[in-house]
This record gives C-alpha cells, structure tokens and sequence, in this order.
DNA sequence: AATCTAAATGCAATTAAGTCGCATTAATAT
DNA sequence: ATATTAATGCGACTTAATTGCATTTAGATT
C-alpha cells in the first residue's frame, strides 16, 4: 500500500536507489528536467534548467551526466555542432534522432529497411571488413514550425 | 605548353587563384596536407602538419579553414567526439564517411539504396512533414588494422 | 624594379565547454 | 544520534576556437 503509493509519484526517484546512487536534489531535478523535456539538452541547458528548482553548479550537473551515463540511465548524443546533448536512455536500445531546427523537439526513430541497407552497404566496403557502430540524425522542421517558415 | 608544365605539379594553387585568395606559403601548406591525407583532419592535426613545412599560427590555420569552408573548397565534418574535421571538398557532392577508429583512415560512401530507405522513412514521421538534412558516418576497422585488434 | 595597398598573418588576450583537486556538506547506514 | 562515505561547491585549469590589433606580405600599379 505505502510502497504503491511512493512509486505513482516518485517514478525518477527509481534510477537512483537501483542504482545506489545518493537522492540529493541536484539529481532528482536533473533527472526531472531530462524525464520532461521533449528536446535533446546540453549540460548547459540543464545547467539553467535544474537551478530554476534548485542551487547546483555546472561540475555537479557534469559530474551527474557522467554518473548516469555509465551506468545507463541517460544517453549522451552528438548532433552537428559538436555540443553534447543528452535524453533518458530509452530502454529500446539502438534508435536515432530527428531534431527539428526551429524547436528543437525531437522524435525518435529505428527504422528496420534502414538499418537493413546499412548493413548490406556495408558489406560493399573496399577498406573495411568490420563495422562496429554509426551515428545517423535528420534535421527538419516539425509540423508546428513549418508555418513559422512559412513567411 | 608553359601552361601545361604549371598545371601538371602546382594543382593545389588552383582553387586559390580560382578564388582570388592570395597564394601564401600557410594555405598553399594546408591545401598540400588536405589533399594527400587519408584522414580527416582536425584544426589542431592541420597545425601541426603545416607546420612542419612552414611555420604557421593557430589562427590563421582556423582563418584559412573558414575560409576556405564558406568558398566550397573544403567541407567540415563532425564525427562522434565533437571535434570539427576537415576533408577536401569532393566534387561529388553529399556522401557519408566510414572511419577506422584504429588508424582513423576514412572511405567515402553515397549509397542510393540507402538514401532511398531514408527517404522513406521521413514519410513515416509522425511530428515532421520536411527533412532538409542528415548525418551519417560509420565506424569500423580497417582491413590493415584488423590483425592489429585480433590481438 | 620600386612602390602601394588591401589582404593575410602573428601574437596575445578572450570565450566557451568541460575537467579536476580539495575542502566542506549532506545522505544514509548503523 | 552519530559516523561514514558519497556528493557537492568552489576555484583553478585545460582544450578548442575566436577576436582585436599591429605588422607583414602578395600582388596590383606605376
């Protein structure tokens, strides 16, 4: 009952106790910006956002960022400006982004005939035998933008 | 005839003139290193082989990169670790890297089954009626590098 | 060939993203 | 309630990249 209870509210709590990580208020806001955001953010944007809840400094969200993505709980992402970004780590595994460049929203896709003509592609090589990963993202502009655009 | 003996070993001055950039010892150093280097280069990998043939500075490496980036003479390209990297622009327009991440040398790739299954995965995107661009890059090893990892 | 002038360079200072050492604070196990 | 150890805050530092300004130089002009 009280343990139902604590879990219908306190689901960003779960990442930490599994994790034995201590629930201090910088994590708990970190986690509550990310679990909420419908953009990809750099450290920097979770910078500002966490100190709207709460006081933390930027090498505590950094030190943060790294915690949870060793051990899964966020992933980080390379767009084209060479800034990291990060989101929650989706429990789906291998996916990639499509990030609007006006909002920055992003939608996340796993697209199998894509990865399937990746794969054959790959196998065309000249100079490698061995593929072990690739970054794929698409950039455009989402249906809430495109009037924006418009004029 | 005189015309022909310049063009047959001076090609790395052509887009300079072209361009009517001012033929330096710096640029005609960075052109010479972009265009024998197997590798994607970074700001700081140009530095240090330009100047081993002539001495150089930091900022006008950067300059001449900007330079030569908004003429078309050279494209930048972002791989997973933030740093910008460098190739001679190819006349062949868009394509895609496949790097070794043991020794870093790089295959260019445009494959049309590829860019076909995309294309048809952004029709099926939900928030996004416009893709207007993607990154793709590979990672692998190298048929030379791969005795290296078997280790 | 000597001179002129805008373009390019070198140098130093600056910015931005991120990291690190260390003393202090605070979460949680006892 | 206290002890222990993780986490934090602060400041200094690193690395990639940018910028202002005085000097130099490529190449046009005479």
């Amino acid at each position: 009952m009280i343990a139902v209870h604590m879990e219908t509210h306190q689901l960003h709590l779960h990442p930490l106790k599994k994790h034995k990580l201590k629930v201090t208020k910088s994590r708990k806001a970190l986690l509550q910006v990310l679990e909420t955001s419908p953009q990809l953010l750099s450290a920097d944007d979770i910078f500002e956002k966490v100190n709207k809840h709460v006081a933390s400094d930027r090498a505590t969200i950094y030190r943060t960022l790294h915690t949870f993505e060793s051990l899964g709980i966020i992933d980080q992402v390379q767009l084209n400006d060479g800034l990291l970004r990060y989101e929650i780590a989706h429990e789906h595994g291998h996916h990639h982004h499509v990030v609007c460049t006006g909002c920055g929203v992003v939608e996340h896709i796993s697209d199998a005939p894509t990865e399937k003509a990746l794969h054959n592609m790959s196998k065309k090589l000249k100079q490698f035998s061995v593929i072990t990963e690739h970054t794929l993202e698409l950039f455009g502009i989402c249906k809430k933008c495109v009037p924006k655009h418009k004029v």
